[in-house]
RNA sequence: GGACGGGUGGCCGAGCGGUUAAUGGCAGCAGACUGUAAAUCUGCCGACGAGAGUCUACGGAGGUUCGAAUCCUCCCCCUUCCA
């Protein structure tokens, strides 16, 4: 019997035991006017198109490190670590799964594996997963994901610092400068050795601002690393040993911000025996367009396996992700801005923010916390007024306090979801968690 | 008492005849951040004005010059050194 699964739940409001995946796609209709009548508001605010039909879903996903609810938001741990968190606390406020990164632990992945891997070295002990370091064949070319789309890149001047070749790619290290090599083979290996439950296929993240020849033979040349990350993965697994966990691998469908070569590129995916797949790539340069593609590629991908969502993370575009059947998220977001200071908002902060900045001199002397209603460590001991006089003078208590709110609104959000989806009320989740301010 | 070096915008600190409302840094005010080269980055930051622009500004007072934070004289403070 596999260790791996993911079994879809039928919502309570519509209960058949007999045919719980039929359920799942046929919501009732009160819920789907529900939907529409939450999407021609967001609509309004954000000109983004509302999801045409509701395929949100609930779902367990079992890994030999226990079982995610779904949908659920992955947290980053690119090296090993939550930044500004500690485990406890990771723990405490309710996460579910955590995620690192290939590239980043390339250089320790034998101490991680000396160490008992990701989950036993870093006390987390709970299901994980691993990027590919696909993700840093873009980035360490391009910059971030907001500047090279806005065209203003971190550093302009740098040369790349990474070269693609058929057989992988050849990054500088961003710690020591060392030369490091991915392929599929590697990257499957290096996965292995950090152990995670979940490990992708290696590909390449393509830019936006690429020509569509570029995009397509970038896609075929990831389809073909694809191939190679699960035949190497099939047999290292027919191989592992003793104690050796076995590994579930995701494949990635790319082909940018193009209908045809996104649809070719799920096919694919769907064809190869992968236990998950991933929407990747370039998600477009809007909301709109990166509703669009999402949109497209769910329409194409197989429904049987979960479906991960990679690098989103915004609250309005969870909501929408999960309306498309979106099964988990990961990002950087929530725990990046809590570093810059910002605190997740349920309703919102000020004008579409979903947060609020705490360095802001409204906050000075303000003896609230960031949330009354939050259950977090940091909102039932401390106001906001002591998080910004911590921010001022640079003391880091401030990051890792907003760090562990914006953990637990996470997590709370997606336990609303779920909540949302099984009681068919997932439209006034959305209200509620939205607000006015922050469009879909 | 003498010698030397200094006094620059909220603070620190460049500039040493025009391109200087005055480099930087800090503080302050806002913004950005979506598979983390990120406890990061960007913008604003004398006053008045929506803006064009108009005033004040480089210890104080005079002076030289078409033009001075920058050169000269005197005065007031401060550092260090010598008596």
């Amino acid at each position: 019997m596999s260790s791996f699964s993911f079994e879809l739940i039928p919502p309570q409001s519509q209960v058949c035991p007999s045919n719980p995946s039929q359920d799942i796609r046929n919501p009732s209709q009160d819920y789907d006017r529900e939907l529409q009548d939450s999407c021609h508001k967001s609509q309004a605010v954000s000109h983004s198109p509302c999801p045409s039909s509701n395929a949100a879903r609930l779902g367990r996903l079992s890994t030999p490190h226990g079982a995610i609810l779904t949908p659920a938001f992955v947290f980053c741990a690119t090296k090993g670590a939550i930044k500004g968190a500690t485990m406890e606390d990771v723990c405490l406020e309710q996460t579910q799964v955590i995620l690192a990164n290939t590239y980043h632990l390339m250089p320790s992945a034998a101490i991680v594996r000396k160490l008992g891997g990701l989950a036993k070295m870093s006390g987390w002990n709970g299901p994980t997963l691993t990027d590919s370091g696909g993700y840093q064949v873009f980035s360490m070319g391009h910059g971030s994901v907001a500047e090279e789309i806005k065209g203003n890149r971190r550093f302009p001047q740098a040369k790349s610092m990474v070269r693609i070749s058929e057989d992988g790619a050849t990054f500088k290290s961003c710690i020591n400068g060392d030369t490091l090599f991915l392929s599929p083979e590697v990257s499957v290996e290096i996965q292995e050795q950090i152990g995670a439950d979940l490990i992708f296929a290696f590909d390449e993240c393509t830019p936006y601002h690429v020509s569509r020849e570029y995009t397509d033979a970038a896609m075929r040349r990831s389809h073909r690393w694809e191939k190679r990350s699960l035949e190497h993965f099939a047999m290292r697994e027919a191989q592992k040993q003793g104690d050796a966990l076995p590994q579930a691998m995701y494949g990635i469908v790319q082909g940018g911000v193009y209908e045809d070569l996104r649809r070719e590129s799920c096919a694919f995916v769907n064809g190869e025996p992968f236990f998950g797949q991933a929407i990747g790539g370039s998600l477009g340069a809007s909301k709109a367009q990166m509703q669009d593609v999402i949109s497209l590629s769910m329409q194409h991908l197989r429904k049987d396996r979960p479906v991960h969502l990679l690098g989103i993370g915004h609250v309005a575009d969870i909501f929408d992700g999960v309306m498309l059947g979106i099964d988990t998220f990961d990002c950087v977001h929530p725990t990046r801005i809590a570093r810059h200071g910002g605190a997740l908002v349920k309703g919102g902060g000020r004008g579409n923010s979903e947060h609020i900045n705490l360095r802001n001199s409204a906050y000075v002397g303000d003896a609230s916390p960031i949330d009354p209603h939050c259950p977090c460590q940091t909102c039932r001991m401390y106001s906001r007024g002591y998080l910004n006089h911590l921010l001022r003078i640079q003391e880091m208590a401030a990051l890792i306090l907003i760090s562990r709110h914006n953990i637990r609104f996470m997590n709370d959000l997606m336990a609303a979801i779920r909540e949302g989806i099984a009681s068919g009320t997932l439209a006034q989740v959305r209200r509620e968690w939205l607000g006015a301010g922050a469009g879909g």
